[in-house]
DNA sequence: GTTGACCTTAGAGGTTACTCTAAGGTTTAT
DNA sequence: ATAAACCTTAGAGTAACCTCTAAGGTCAAC
């Protein structure tokens, strides 16, 4: 049985994230010792790795939630149950890439009407498109 | 001049966004009444519209604030200093696809290897892989 | 028997961009 | 004069996912 710390050091995640997965439950450890400190059996441990695989796939943690509800009882659920959480996400996925190619075509044509050089700014053709709004907006909504 | 509902109609924005871009640096209302309504002058219709403008490209607020101290005075800028943030942008978004497109070519692969019908989830071939930890992960970090 | 590494908790903070609420004052039209 | 529509503010809430802090208890080694 692993202590938080060592359960940490084996998966990469922070023993800060594994709490708070717990606390969202995702996960949880079996076994609580006297003194309160969490130990997690193998079968915690193949929960943990499941949670990160479906993680780094891009799976949400609320999409995570209901596979691993899928998980615990594989008898009541389909397999149509689980395409169907992968298809949305899979969708999510393909919106947002048309999302962000519009946006990565806009920005291409502004970088391709500006000579980026020294001049000053007086006559910039970015900021012309910007002023005038003139620029195709197929994206709308996130950026970072 | 406008009060804030007006330029709200006219740009789509909501006077809660108006507000809110005001509090964080970006426009203001050249006019205030005694009661304290907001009245925006022509330039304020104007610095609202590329703020817009901008934001319907992906530029994000930090950015827009980069490019608003531009436009302010375009004479101490260059274009450089304008490609430079829209270059910095389009990096973003091109990382972004790319982390996408592993999320979408991972996504894929799961469904094609599923059946995707009414049979109970005990061997699904998604679940497996999810608990195998058998996934290429190129893709690491977000999700939705 | 004490140092140092490790563990506990509740809860705050950070990012991004809003979105809404409460409680109240103003303007406009009838 | 009064109702409807509009405006004000500070501040809380939302979504998603951590990340960290404070204040303290526990465990292993020397």
């Amino acid at each position: 049985m692993l202590k938080i710390g060592e359960l940490s050091n084996r998966t990469g995640l922070s023993a800060h994230t594994l709490r708070f997965y717990e606390k969202h439950g995702l996960i949880s450890a079996s076994v609580r010792s006297d003194s309160g400190y969490r130990y997690y059996t193998d079968a915690d441990v193949r929960r943990v790795g499941f949670v990160k695989t479906a993680r780094s796939i891009g799976f949400s943690l609320g999409d995570i939630s209901q596979l691993l509800s899928i998980r615990v009882d594989k008898q009541s659920h389909s397999c149509e149950d689980v395409t169907e959480i992968t298809q949305l996400k899979l969708d999510q996925v393909n919106a947002k890439i048309v999302e962000l190619r519009a946006m990565q075509q806009t920005l291409q044509i502004l970088l391709d009407s500006c000579c980026g050089g020294p001049e000053n700014a007086n006559h910039c053709s970015i900021m012309e498109a910007l002023e005038e709004g003139e620029v195709r907006h197929s994206a709308g909504s996130n950026a970072s």
